[in-house]
RNA sequence: GCCCCCGUAGCUCAAUGGACAGAGCAACUGCCUUCUAAGCAGGAGGUUCUGGGUUCGAAUCCCGGCGGGGGCGCCA
């Protein structure tokens, strides 16, 4: 029986008498809002978040192990920007559910085999070898470089000579046979394998340590090749594989069909090659087993990029033929690729941003207007914090779209300090950090009172709902797998405190009671935004 | 041929069944002797691609168009 919101609203609001703590009740187009007194309403927020802390909207503990894998760079390239999204993202969605109350772990998958990774090897073993830069970001950037220049070596040219052809594929011979070299075991193969992978690896490490990203655990491609192949025999034996290479074939899955669905949806996809080599879908299937197994992950999320849907649908779909359980919940968080304004980024051609490179820009530009704009900066601080406005402003970029949207790579959108930005937010938690400083009031050392007892201004109510929000937000960011939510509630935070910093002056009130109470409030709100950039992988400097 | 994503202010994006569709950028008007102006306040800017449908209520859900992007058994 369909009935009109308005009148229900006016049916509840005849039915609520005086209730405790509710000044008063309105029914308006449809809405039921009521009121709290400010008094009783602003000391519970305020309290809640003064003695919780570090641990003001962190969720109940979760029976479920989530475990989210992010960061899986090919090796021997260098770190891009593109790749710097997809970590962001991925970090940012681990804090989220692991404030939320879940079991996180952290785990990387660097792609560290594979014909491009021998292309590197190639070059640097044929032109190259014992040449290697000083330096650990040089030394992973120059791989990269050489991959470009091999890459030109091998791609058939326009118009080429007999004596270019020849020559080309020559190379491409050599390469073909360092691959199978690498296949058989060879040891100089492997020995000029393990040292260069080494070399991207360190680089890796030292990226994730600049985003602040602490992993739990590192997979590797080449690690789950070799028990993957045993995966295929199994599957082939519970009959959810279709062995065809006693007609010259693959061995494939016929998802659908094992499915039982009439319409076509997961397709078929082939685990196992002709020449018995494995894909990346086998290779998923097999890590999936070990995550499942071994970790006992409850829900697996991947952060992948989009355009990989269908593969990880179809790995899901082959978990669940396989008997997890857990495939109900493994969960594609997948991201729109990161362009450039003149085009896709490519690896082959070395059209790319590097993460490296756009992180000192972001600290020298950071630098040149610190002097203008800044307070106090201590000269000792000046790069560290220089750094963590930067990163803010560029890892904030990252997270203010949503995860499926793609993103034309502007370095000056990125690093834009102003608006709805990283820096913006910092500067609110530091405006509050600098009220308190001048209240001479540790931190969070702040005693409950009943001091709300007066008549709030607009601003100050609209800061404490604010605040109020904070644990509903992680609760629903980490539910949905959207770090977009937080993103958008952390600016809205900011936005607020801002505004009443301008419209109502702490130090000044007369008033000590009141001017204690507002000082309390500022404390809460410098809390809830530290907690914020926190979930945010975003530092949260004392002064800028 | 099939599947997925997207289309919202000049530009970049929010809002995924609720109030008058909101921010930032760009442009405009004010505000630094006052807790940091990386800021605040204000005005302007909309046929939410289009046509139907469901609903008390649709940018949001359903169906059909148009436009853009991506994907579809031996790449990852």
């Amino acid at each position: 029986m369909p009935q009109k919101a308005q009148e229900i609203a006016e049916q509840v609001k005849g039915q609520l008498g005086g209730v405790e703590g509710i000044s008063h009740i309105e029914a308006v187009k449809g809405y039921l809002n009521v009121y709290f007194k400010t008094s009783d309403y602003a000391r519970r927020v305020v309290d809640e978040v003064l003695a919780n802390g570090n641990n003001f909207g962190r969720g109940a503990k979760k029976s479920e192990t989530v475990m989210v894998e992010y960061a899986q760079p090919n090796t021997h390239h260098s770190f891009h920007i593109g790749h710097a999204r997809n970590t962001i993202l991925g970090e940012v969605l681990a804090r989220l559910v692991e404030f939320a109350g879940f079991e996180t772990i952290r785990a990387s998958y660097p792609g560290d085999l594979g014909l491009g990774v021998i292309t590197v090897m190639w070059i640097y073993d044929k032109l190259y070898k014992g040449q290697e830069p000083e330096g650990v970001h040089e030394r992973g950037q120059w791989l990269a470089k050489l991959y470009v220049e091999a890459t030109a070596m091998l791609e058939k040219q326009e118009n080429e000579t007999p004596e270019q052809t020849a020559q080309r594929e020559a190379y491409d011979a050599e390469r073909r046979e360092m691959y199978r070299k690498w296949d058989a075991g060879d040891e100089y193969v492997r020995e000029l394998w393990r040292v260069t992978r080494e070399w991207s690896l360190e680089e890796l490490r030292e990226v994730l340590k600049m985003l602040d990203v602490k992993m739990d655990v590192w997979f590797y491609e080449s690690e789950v090749d070799e028990p993957s192949k045993a995966i295929v025999e199994e599957l082939i034996a519970k009959d959810i594989a279709t062995d065809e290479r006693p007609q010259g074939g693959a061995v494939i899955v016929k998802i659908d069909e094992k499915l039982g669905l009439t319409k076509e949806k997961y397709r078929t996809n082939v685990i196992l090659r002709r020449d018995g080599t494995t894909l990346y879908l086998t290779k998923d299937l097999a890590l999936a087993k070990v995550k499942f197994e071994q970790y006992h992950v409850d829900r697996s999320i991947y952060v992948v990029d989009v355009r990989q849907s269908l593969h990880l649908q179809q790995a899901f779909a082959i978990l669940k033929l396989w008997g997890f359980p857990q495939a109900e919940k493994c969960y594609h968080l997948g991201y729109g690729f990161v362009s450039l304004p003149e085009g896709a980024m490519s690896a082959r051609r070395g059209r790319v941003v590097l993460f490296k490179d756009v992180a000192d820009e972001a600290v020298k530009r950071v630098l040149a207007v610190e002097s203008e704009k800044s307070g106090d900066v201590p000269a000792n601080e000046r790069e560290k914090i220089a750094y963590q406005i930067g990163m803010g402003a560029l890892t904030y970029s990252m997270l203010s779209v949503d995860n499926n949207k793609d993103i034309v790579f502007d370095i000056n959108e990125a690093l834009s300090f102003d608006g709805r930005t990283g820096p913006y937010i910092q500067n609110a938690y530091v405006r509050a950090n600098s009220i308190l400083k001048k209240a001479q009031v540790p931190g969070s050392k702040f005693q409950a009172s009943g001091s709300f007892d007066y008549e709030l201004t607009k601003h100050e109510i609209e800061l404490i709902e604010q605040i109020s929000r904070f644990p509903q937000t992680v609760e629903q960011a980490a539910n949905e797998y959207r770090p977009l939510v937080m993103a958008s509630y952390a600016y809205e935070l900011a936005n607020t405190f801002h505004s009443f910093y301008h419209a109502v002056n702490v130090m000044q009130t007369e008033d000590e009671t009141i001017k204690n109470a507002r000082l309390q409030l500022v404390s809460a709100a410098k809390q809830t935004i530290e907690n914020a950039l926190r979930l945010l992988d975003i530092q949260a400097p004392d002064v800028m």
